[in-house]
DNA sequence: AGCTAGTATGTAATCGATTACAAATTGCAG
DNA sequence: CTGCAATTTGTAATCGATTACATACTAGCT
């Protein structure tokens, strides 16, 4: 048994060559004779010898990785874009490291070390509340490692980003309750201060607008895209006078929260209120009613932000323009939306 | 603007020291005096200066790294038990690398490149059904790292792993449903030849004879874990000539896909049938009627693995025996359970 | 003053690869 | 047989830190 593993130098005494000649037979093998190859390639074999990625990537100039940033790692919403990612950085060569900026280790100096590019050679953000200090170091200007913005994206349009249209993606759930006959409908919001809140709220304000339907405050609840935060949003439906009969929820999760507790209280969807959802999460379609929502592709999300990332590593990320790419949502239409009740009760 | 980033030698030109000062007042500042301390302090201010990590791991021979193989990366089940493992790991400097076993590109050999030390300097894995070949070769014997499994693991004990008590659990269920009053009882299997199957199979068995109940074949489905796999075993259920009263799922996600298609046939759960999940997911409170359901604790299984793991990388990982750590879990009584209805139909 | 112990710093080797440059070898045309 | 280009290989510098060892200096004691 050997005592440590063998490196480079094992290998180059093995075959009777250079530690150079090993490197290139490993390398660019094209560039070696046919025997050599074949003696380092067999000392290898025999070995078992492993490259030592960290001296490569220091030689190099690289890390070989890329971290994603996700604003919470518990949320079932971010697997799949987290798949998407991996399914293009693994075969790329790229490692993937996640950090999840919600945790309480993760402030600002502790996310710099992150971002730092002796540690990755690229970031994929799934977070758009990176604090700007933190960033107007980086994408390239100094150095520092490229980024792509995936699902939420910072304001200013400076970063390449991944998205989807969240406007249109709300509009086209207030108009599929319009034409139900829904004329009275209401919001359950994201987080204060979150990208895809005040796009999805735009989305629904512009389309009730458009219809001709009235906006009323009192119908739009608070929420932070979580389930719990769906519960709350139906208690306040519960407690009001003059309740819509529909309600668009800015996440899947929060529909359902909204949906269950409802049904908690006797109520019935979509025979009391329809509800719509947004991400279409897998979730969705087993729900009890299955979620009418709007679906986002997530693993496709996740694989472009990949694909655009290392594209920007690998021209030497010299300061491109930003891209932006919006990917296509669509509707799909469930059980838990349905027909208005007529106006006067039956 | 620095044309590049500055490193531990100009830090040292500007400080008026040798690289190895600023090293040891980065490292160990206890042992350079005040004065000195500052001036590196202040030249690192000044330049922004970041340390670079590819070049302290290979001198310090460690990656920094930990990797987490996880079955499949789409699955909600792993988010919570990857935050737990982010939660630690982080704070104690090492970086979460995520591997999906699933993917194409994860064969053998590209698994072993990350299995391989000059990556990471330990590993846990989520999922149970590695190569064996592979892992003969590592934990610690060739100076390979460490591994730990989580969730899952593998047949033998040769490796350290924290999981719940999966019999046990199963048991809980089936005890649960017979204190309805139910003597019918089915069951919902996991995937073909993954260990949480058996152990879970192997507990309701064990429970199911403990209290002279009549094991029925046509009363254990197949499954996979998944959603739709549970929906394909309600429509085994509904095609049954005697079914039994109550149904314990080895997940929740089957158990959800088992109630929803019972639903959309307009069969209700727990009127016609009981519903028992495994996992404790985060919609199962949630689902319509909410699941009884086994808890697993899944932030702390990952919180146990990854300390486990760094206090091991810590000690030099010389073969230490296996630590094999069990955790609680518990029944929670919600309400997709109910009483048996009476044998004679009303 | 002379000696010891302790503190602070510098010199240079080292981790394990990559690669610029030089040198050796081979093939082939003239 | 000579000369030149092409191919293959080796030498040694390099990436950016850490650390064993050596050295310089200070303080305290006899």
């Amino acid at each position: 048994m050997e005592r440590k593993t063998p490196n480079i130098q094992d290998i180059a005494r093995l075959a009777g060559v250079s530690t150079a000649t090993v490197s290139r037979a490993i390398s660019t093998p094209s560039v070696v004779s046919e025997a050599t190859r074949e003696a380092v390639f067999d000392a290898v074999r025999r070995t078992g010898y492993q490259i030592n990625l960290t001296a490569r990537n220091l030689r190099r100039r690289r890390t070989g990785a890329i971290v994603v940033m996700v604003p919470d790692l518990g949320n079932p919403f971010f697997s799949r874009i987290l798949a998407g990612i991996e399914h293009v950085a693994a075969p790329a060569g790229f490692s993937v490291l996640i950090v999840d900026t919600k945790q309480p280790h993760a402030e600002e100096g502790q996310l710099f070390t992150y971002l730092h590019n002796t540690r990755a050679d690229g970031l994929i953000s799934l977070d758009g509340s990176l604090p700007r200090a933190l960033l107007e170091r980086l994408d390239g200007s100094n150095g520092l490692p490229p980024i792509v913005f995936a699902c939420e994206w910072m304001a200013g349009g400076l970063f390449s980003k991944v998205v989807i249209d969240n406007a249109a993606g709300a509009a086209m759930a207030v108009r599929h309750l319009h034409n139900l006959g829904h004329r009275r409908i209401g919001h359950v919001r994201g987080p204060q201060g979150n990208v895809l809140t005040s796009a999805r709220l735009q989305g629904t304000r512009a389309a009730l607008k458009e219809l001709g339907l009235q906006i009323v405050p009192e119908w739009f609840f608070d929420g932070d895209f979580s389930l719990q935060s769906g519960v709350a949003a139906a208690r306040a439906w519960l407690a009001l006078q003059e309740r819509p009969t529909a309600v668009f929820c800015a996440s899947d999760q929060m529909a359902c929260g909204f949906i269950s507790e409802l049904s908690m209280e006797g109520y019935s969807v979509p025979r009391d209120v329809s509800v719509v959802g947004f991400d279409d999460i897998d979730i969705a379609r087993r729900f009890i009613p299955p979620l009418t929502t709007i679906h986002q592709p997530r693993n496709d999300i996740g694989a472009e932000a990949a694909k655009l990332l290392i594209e920007r590593i690998g021209t030497g990320m010299v300061a491109a323009p930003a891209v932006h790419e919006v990917l296509p949502v669509e509707l799909v239409a469930r059980q838990s939306s349905g027909p208005a009740a007529p106006l006067v009760p039956y």
